[in-house]
DNA sequence: TTGACAAATCAATTAATATTGAAATGATAA
DNA sequence: TTATCATTTCAATATTAATTGATTTGTCAA
């Protein structure tokens, strides 16, 4: 799976919701829906592509899925870009065509 | 500008790459074209989607204007991502509904 | 000035994603 | 068992984003 993919999981506002959310804990779907104030089938097709992403979790028990963050997933990103600074010293100017043609 | 827009920005795979050839050094935009062998127009639409995410910046020199990394941008996302971290040994399995009831 | 070039923009098309409501799964409790 | 509930899946539609080729803008050099 691309870099790319991860991050278009995080490109829906209602995704980055839920991982807010499940900051605070773990929960099942039907929590999700009332706090979200969405349809549980709009609110599946959402999970099912943060879960793609590896970036959620879930649990089953009895009727009730519980999704949780999956925090290796967003380390990775978060590493992904902490990358950049290292380049951030040495951002050479430069000329097209090179000033010496 | 939401969090979740500049996860969009990018969520596309030749978006990704052009930052990844700007950790080398600022090009212009005939330079990324060869590089990652596209058409002008269309890297022109994905440099403008990058931009207005405040990811990479641009400077006109002459007929060439060069691109580079937007550090800041950068690392505020970097930043967002790794406040997950903090969630990390809070996860506290739940029950829905809660055994008591 | 004019011709050539770098880059951006535009309108039309195509492709990819998201939403919706209904139906299917699968688990539980009566 | 059967009815109910939580969730997923599906097919149809709607929405959004990306691609294309042509045109425009702006800069430079002849």
């Amino acid at each position: 799976m691309s870099i790319a993919t991860v991050f278009k999981a995080l490109s829906e506002p209602i995704r980055v919701e839920v991982l807010e959310l499940l900051k605070e804990q773990e929960m099942c779907v039907c929590d999700l829906c009332d706090r979200l104030n969405v349809t549980q089938s709009k609110l599946s097709f959402h999970l099912k592509t943060l879960k793609n992403a590896g970036l959620v979790r879930s649990r089953q028990e009895g009727r009730w899925i519980y999704y949780r963050l999956h925090l290796a997933g967003l380390v990775e990103l978060e590493e992904y870009l902490a990358e950049f600074r290292c380049y951030s010293p040495r951002l050479p100017t430069r000329t097209c065509p090179p000033p010496e043609l």
